[in-house]
DNA sequence: CTGGTCATGTAACCCGTTACATGATTTC
DNA sequence: GAAATCATGTAACGGGTTACATGACCAG
């Protein structure tokens, strides 16, 4: 049970839709989570009935109407309970490095182009971080905004995400300069001799 | 269908029993993937069902008898196509985000603590990869080492994995002083006009 | 004699992903 | 006229986590 405590955690800056939370967890709260808008729908409905959130209809003309959704005093005490369980460290999962750990055994051409495209990927959302956050601190430099903001967390997970996709550009860089420059150079290479992979 | 293909890079090393292949989950591997030792069980069955990987019994005296495991022919196939399909981009899922998010709503002690704990175990986690890494080189330094070995992937997995466990780390330092500092020095701050939280 | 290592599995449950379903309005 | 945005759901499937189950040997 953690989806229940990012919905709650994303909910925090305010009332919002399930369709806005959907957006949400497209860019800034996707640093810790992410999951499709079916999954909120069904998680806010459960959050109402355990009373953790409240709902309340917008009727709307010219757009379809909608849910407004805020957290309870119940929904703050699930939060600080939940912050008091000491949580389990978290991991990469990523298909990514499964292909670059076998990348000995496979043709590199295909693990190359990965890399490639994956450095692209995360130098753009580097990018979004960025002005993500330059967006929350406004005027102020990161170092006084910290220390004077009424709310910081959101900016720290978004520090957090910033960082991760940074090391993820600079890896992959790294990772194809290497594959690239052994593909070149194979002959160089001693052939293995006690245990040669199998054909 | 992603953990059939860890199982299979992670078999590349040569041959190992299921229990074998726990532990590296539990350490080297553990940078791309993470499971329990009943799902990889369960997975070479399947593996070796398709004709992915060969097991082969060895009776043991005085201990239970046990099945290594081989990559076959089909198995590189495998993952030859595995890694000509493009893949999505990963991100972090962390139960310490969701709470460094809510932070400005709950009491700062236990995010705190959990901030300061998950710093010593990244920190463990950086020596650890250190010393797996100096081992996989040996008596080289890395550059000569990533240009002349005959196997790179492992290695260049297990430094995505240092890099992202001493980011962790920092990370949760700078996390700690700024939410310390803020508990402290709560008086200074101007106190939210528009939206106050709801208590 | 307690706890850790070696060694392998079954079963249940929760969670996440994907596909399906609808429908009006605005923008290109 | 096509595509994106707003807006909310249901249903099925697959995968991951946890609990349960067994049993011998070895070290403290």
């Amino acid at each position: 049970m953690a989806l229940r405590h990012a919905v709650l955690a994303a909910l925090l800056n305010g009332e919002r839709s399930g369709y806005q939370l959907a957006k949400a967890f497209d860019i800034g709260v996707s640093n810790f989570w992410q999951t499709g808008p079916q999954q909120l729908y069904l998680e806010l409905n459960k959050l109402e009935e355990q009373g953790l959130v409240t709902g309340r209809q917008v009727i709307q003309q010219q757009r379809p109407n909608k849910r407004m959704f805020t957290v309870t005093a119940a929904g703050i005490d699930e939060l600080e309970q939940f912050a008091t369980a000491t949580c389990k460290p978290s991991f990469i999962r990523d298909d990514l490095m499964v292909m670059v750990q076998a990348a000995d055994s496979i043709s590199l051409d295909a693990v190359v182009r990965q890399l490639e495209e994956r450095a692209q990927i995360a130098s753009g959302k580097v990018a979004a971080y960025d002005s993500l956050l330059h967006a929350m601190r406004g005027e102020l430099d990161e170092e006084s905004f910290l220390q004077q903001a009424t709310q910081v967390g959101p900016y720290l997970t978004c520090l957090r995400g910033r960082a991760f996709e940074a090391e993820n550009h600079a890896w992959c860089q790294r990772a194809t300069a290497v594959l690239r420059s052994r593909a070149s150079g194979q002959h160089e290479r001693i052939q293995p001799s006690k245990r040669s992979r199998r054909a």
